[in-house]
DNA sequence: CGGAACGTTGAATCGGGTCAAGCTTGGTGG
DNA sequence: CCACCAAGCTTGACCCGATTCAACGTTCCG
């Protein structure tokens, strides 16, 4: 069989090779794809938690709600990446994930990742990576938003991203889409909307980045990454040394 | 055998029943107990990853540096916690991590992960749902870094201190001891130092939080929870419904 | 007793938030 | 094809929470 268009399967080969038992196994998490439109919830907070999703096409992110109506974005997913693997723990959502554009999601239960426990420890390795660096993500973003400017949140946010991309399609430069709105980044950088359009204004001047609606080009990495202490070892390491080792 | 002196084992009896077996190989994880100082590293950031710790008595930190001198505390850790699960994947240390208190820690290999996912599928279900967990506290603390005041970090922090130490020593009623500087507690708010002390002060004040030295009060747990709008359900929902129901 | 680390207090400053008005853009229907 | 409207973006003025710097207390330890 030919897997080469899944997603899911590209990812994890990523970490590691997979024999075609293991893209068996996987394939089958990729059943019963959904469409769902931008702007639409897979789930909100306080649901009841009993499966994962993964995500073959469109982009997506995880929110909570705040009392006084702000809000904050905690991840952004891309085509590939599994959505709901921290709530594995617990019985609620929380958080909740919209679309940010049109896109197809797979849904699988929680038992299900048990069987993959049991039936392949290279998955399980594997899964246990991808939770791994996904909590890599997290703890950099705490660090963006706990301790730097708004240029340098935006720097290193813009980074990130544009690696993130450019490991699913190496191709295409220095210029990238990024489908979200000024207000979406403010949540996604605890800034207010009002001075991420400030701070794009500011970037530009500077020529670090250079935008055009949601097309953005960055003329010089190197000077990007300076600015705002973007070192993208927390997105590149692998495990692949490991689990060769072993076997 | 008796494991009752085993803070491992207690911690992931919390998630779900162990068999004798299950006891075991956790057990084996605790072999070689090392003293270590207050203020002495486990390791810092760009050190080679190859093992993970058990902590065995003790308080730790993990803590990132920032070019302006600045440091950013990522997770306090607490007697029974595994340090540096989040570099499974990585080659290399991702965070610095250093004692708060004199302490015990336990090392044990990368590739003996490996080892428990073979051999026991609810260890490595645990596992997973500790790795969850810690997902769960990161993004907490992500959405107090970024979206709330001084007031409202301190309260929810403190509340998240109490409730994770209440989990393994319920009784001591509403006092506890926070074995923390003001610089370090500023390093885990993303606040300077002497804001740390005036919103002590300010706490106070207002009958919320009484302090001395490192001694914590909290007279009105609610009136804190609300203050900080802190809800505990990131700390206490469970896996056992899940690994119960499929055996 | 002296010194170092830690905590407190005040004054000045600044980054980013808020509010409000004006400007673009793209989509819709006449 | 154009007119209109709603989102979304930009810009300016003002404000506030938190930082910084500096001086002064306090506690603990040798």
């Amino acid at each position: 069989m030919d897997y080469k268009d899944s997603c899911i399967i590209r990812h994890f080969n990523h970490y590691c090779s997979l024999s075609e038992a293991d893209k068996r196994l996987l394939n089958d998490l990729e059943q019963s794809p959904t469409e769902i439109k931008a702007g639409a919830q897979l789930w909100e907070e306080g649901d009841r938690a009993t499966e994962f999703c993964t995500l073959r096409t469109g982009w997506a992110y995880s929110y909570r709600h705040l009392e006084n109506g702000n809000r904050q974005i905690l991840e952004v997913y891309l085509p590939g990446d599994i959505i709901g693997l921290r709530e594995f723990a617990f019985c609620q959502r929380l958080a909740g994930v919209q679309m940010i554009e049109d896109g197809v999601v797979c849904h699988f239960p929680h038992a299900r990742m048990l069987e993959l426990f049991r039936q392949s420890t290279t998955l399980t390795s594997v899964l246990f990576a991808i939770s791994s660096r996904q909590q890599a993500l997290l703890t950099e973003r705490l660090v963006n938003l706990a301790r730097r400017s708004a240029r340098q949140k935006m720097a290193h946010f813009l980074l990130e991203m544009y690696v993130r991309l450019r490991q699913t399609e190496p191709d295409g430069g220095a210029a990238f889409r990024l489908p979200l709105s000024q207000e979406q980044l403010a949540d996604i950088l605890g800034l207010s909307p009002v001075h991420v359009s400030r701070t794009f204004s500011a970037l530009g001047e500077d020529d670090l980045v250079h935008r055009d609606r949601h097309q953005l080009l960055i003329p010089d990495m190197e000077a990007l990454a300076h600015e705002g202490e973007f070192d993208q070892c927390y997105l590149t390491d692998s495990l692949r040394p490991l689990l060769d080792e072993v076997g």
